[in-house]
DNA sequence: ACGCTACCC
């Protein structure tokens, strides 16, 4: 529209709003769009909602296509478009539709209709293993060189789990390289993954050099978020990691699955955008024809206590009667129903509760964080829960490891607060924002991640101006794990201890002779994971608030020592009801 | 003796 960005077109993400009062056409991301729903309930500021990728099915954009079902009720005016995958396109219009039981195959209905867009793809040759392999890997990076060797030029991508494999396959491709001959063309090996620094992202779409060849190892980001040009072969390995929740234990993993149909078309269709391609899978067509047509939407396969309690503030009561495009079991809703109401946010009619319910909805945390936060008041240690709160929310890791391990250690041992990771935490944060001066270079001479500091000062930000805005005082006190306990201020981390009792009461657990804990139910084992603190320490009680699953052990890793009488105190009726504590 | 797939408030 030839405009100056933030004008008649702009855009706004978390931290991030650039758009003005001529803004006639905002982009935005579907979380952002669902909180300004909690203030503007029929999103009267909007005629057109238009919703892309829907096909990917993410948790926030599912639950806005029900919203926006049920606002459109109110707003018949209120056009939506739904951009999507060919395939689900009628699943979509059905949903929006008022009759289930109309005829869609002709692409209409009472409803809307669907508009076809011819995507401009390249054939693209599919090959398959004639034997299952071991390892994915090995053969992955056999293939990469038969190509190299045999094939005309091309960029190949190859699609990985994770950073781990990632990082293995390129020394593997490196370690290999030497046996190319002499006036051979060179391979170019990079990685791409999310947790890699922008600047190390963007050597991937820098052109090929004359004589070379790109060989992309990439996440799942390269499926569908992010597109190469140039890239004329692809070898998917056929697994991606995905999120899983276990209801019965309550603990989210993150576990490599076999991809989808779906996926596994998206993934061969990145070979054919220049010209005609080939994609190599290193499975056989049987297992092909074994997988699921399409991705569980992650909405039946995730902990929807946010879900729910979003939901609630939204003025939706009656969650089992809400229109989602695919309900979710219904054990994974009792279970958040049943979290919710523990933490008081929810009543015995399963009503929102006011404020405590209302805020935690409003508060960019997960409920359990909510709850404590908003409790600290009661314990006097608000200025210290923002922070920890903020530490806490930051995914991927404080510490900046690589291969300076013992480093790493001996930087975090500067921190060390004996009662746990969240003191510790306290401390790191309080150092970054005086000692350190929020500098970068600072944080490198500790071995701190900056942007991760710097995303916390961002999130403490955000978080305090919540509470303000809730009428909450915020005096700053600024202390620290260590500071409070120096000053005689044992009475303050005990607080803070009690404070995170009270929302993480659900996480509890108690170490064993052995050093491994067990849940309160003595039914699931728990491994200090070797960045606590509480690794090779003793403890008894401790609440964590990071819990995951890795090859065949569950590690928790922000952990802090509690009372057991504390659990009792702050959630009688949970512990009444769930077992005696042993 | 272990790391966070992807997205995001």
């Amino acid at each position: 529209m030839r405009c100056q960005l933030g004008q008649e077109v702009g855009y706004s993400i978390r931290f991030e709003d650039v758009t003005s009062a001529a803004t006639k056409i905002k982009f935005l991301t579907d979380g952002l769009l669902l909180r300004e729903a909690l203030v503007d309930p029929l999103l009267s500021r909007y005629s057109v909602v238009m919703v892309d990728e829907a096909h990917e099915r993410s948790l926030s954009s599912d639950v806005l296509l029900g919203v926006l079902k049920k606002i459109k009720k109110r707003r018949p005016e209120l056009r939506i478009v739904v951009s999507s995958a060919t395939l689900n396109a009628e699943d979509f219009l059905r949903f929006f539709s008022n009759r289930e039981d109309e005829d869609h195959t002709d692409g209409s209905s009472s409803e809307g209709s669907i508009i076809s867009i011819e995507g401009r793809a390249f054939p693209v040759d599919i090959h398959y293993l004639s034997e299952p392999c071991e390892d994915y890997l090995e053969r992955a990076v056999k293939t990469i060189f038969d190509i190299h060797t045999s094939e005309p030029e091309g960029d190949i991508l190859i699609f990985l789990t994770g950073r781990e494999e990632i990082e293995t396959a390129i020394e593997m491709i490196a370690d290999r390289l030497p046996s190319l001959p002499q006036n051979s063309n060179q391979l170019l090996p990079y990685p791409l993954y999310a947790g890699l620094p922008v600047e190390q992202q963007m050597y991937v779409f820098e052109p090929t050099p004359e004589g070379t060849r790109k060989v992309i190892c990439a996440t799942n980001i390269a499926e569908a978020s992010v597109t190469i040009d140039g890239i004329v072969f692809v070898i998917d390995c056929g697994f991606v990691k995905l999120r899983a929740y276990n209801p019965q234990t309550g603990i989210e993993t993150l576990t490599a699955t076999p991809v989808s149909k779906a996926s596994a078309t998206q993934r061969a269709g990145r070979a054919g955008r220049t010209k005609p391609g080939k994609c190599y899978r290193l499975y056989t067509e049987a297992a092909h024809g074994s997988l699921e047509e399409a991705t569980v939407p992650e909405i039946q396969r995730s902990n929807l206590a946010p879900t729910i309690l979003q939901l609630k503030a939204l003025g939706i009561d009656n969650i089992a009667r809400f229109d989602f495009l695919t309900p979710p079991p219904a054990e994974l809703i009792i279970r958040a129903l049943e979290l919710l109401y523990s933490l008081g946010a929810l009543d015995t009619y399963a009503k929102l509760t006011s404020p405590l319910g209302t805020r935690m909805a409003e508060l960019a945390l997960e409920p359990m964080l909510a709850k404590c936060l908003l409790s600290a008041p009661d314990f006097g240690c608000l200025s210290e829960m923002l922070t920890i709160a903020a530490m806490t929310s930051l995914q991927g890791n404080v510490w900046f490891s690589h291969d300076e391990k013992r480093k790493e250690e001996t930087s975090r041992r500067k921190f060390a607060v004996e009662e746990g990771d969240h003191l510790t935490l306290l401390n790191v944060y309080h150092a970054f924002v005086t000692k350190g001066k929020k500098d970068a270079k600072w944080c490198q001479q500790h071995y701190l991640n900056f942007k991760s500091m710097t995303r916390a000062v961002s999130i403490r930000n955000q978080l305090r101006r919540y509470l303000e805005r809730f009428g909450m005082n915020v005096s700053e006190s600024l202390a620290s794990g260590n500071d409070v306990l120096k000053a005689g201020g044992r009475p303050v981390a005990e607080s803070i201890r009690r404070c995170l009792t009270s929302g993480y009461f659900a996480h509890a657990a108690r170490m064993m002779p052995d050093g491994t804990f067990r849940t309160v139910d003595g039914g699931t084992v728990l491994h200090a994971h070797p960045s606590s603190l509480m690794f090779n320490r003793k403890a008894d009680w401790v609440i964590f608030t990071e819990v995951m699953e890795t090859g065949d052990k569950i590690f928790v890793r922000d952990v802090t020592k509690i009372e057991r009488g504390w659990l009792v105190e702050y959630a009688p009726e949970y512990y009444r009801l769930r077992t005696q504590l042993a």
